[in-house]
DNA sequence: CAGGTCTGCTAAGAATACTTAGCATGACCA
DNA sequence: TGGTCATGCTAAGTATTCTTAGCAGACCTG
């Protein structure tokens, strides 16, 4: 019952196991260099580019955003985002129509700064 | 009327102003260095790390895709093609870490439909 | 003016993603 | 045995993100 979560070295190399290819063949399909592919599957790349991850995602046919997710990267999300502090407490909550009239208004107060 | 499609570094930079926030107020948020927030509002940076992207969209109440996407990083199909049935055919011989991932994934699916 | 603060900017350095070059092992074949 | 290839790996180099340190101008206040 071991639910040890993977991390994305495993995943990656697992992926690739199961396709059936080899580093040198992922390379010639993603561009990726054999290199850096045998360095993530061994863990010593932390975050590595979306556009690769969306490569390697494609070519092993899974999800892109599990990649995205065993990286660290912030997936995005069709949810609205948690209302932010310093914003927030500047502007607190308001109706749609009242933001675009306050957005405008820090329009306008930005260009008279700019003016002077 | 003509809308020019804006960059990353423009849109950044107006996200910004819109909040009436300087760079070093930014800074103090997201812990994002000032030095490097003016490199990107000057088109300087090629490719910001997702992490900071998340951090800015939330900051200025901005859409996190749309950052991802000026930033030219691939963003996940909202829902054409969800379960690649390339893997499902192929569970019955996948590893129990890449089961617990699809798990997670149809959990994720699943919230997201729920949400909006 | 003199001194302080706030703003944005840049030069230089640190950290790290990614490539190039090449090594070691093993399989296959004459 | 000897040769050639395929496979994975590592060392070293390059490129780029991101930080630290600090400068220059604008705005105050005395």
């Amino acid at each position: 019952m071991t639910k040890a979560k993977p991390t994305l070295a495993t995943f990656v190399s697992q992926a690739r196991g199961n396709a059936g290819l080899t580093l040198r063949a992922v390379e010639k399909e993603t561009g990726i260099s054999n290199a850096y592919l045998s360095q993530l599957e061994h863990g010593k790349i932390q975050t590595p580019a979306p556009q690769n991850l969306h490569k390697l995602a494609s070519l092993y046919r899974v999800p892109y955003e599990i990649l995205m997710q065993l990286a660290g990267h912030p997936i995005p999300r069709p949810s609205s985002d948690p209302p932010p502090q310093s914003v927030a407490a500047r502007i607190g909550s308001v109706t749609r129509d009242e933001e675009d009239a306050l957005v405008e208004y820090l329009q306008f107060l930005r260009q008279r700064k700019k003016g002077r």
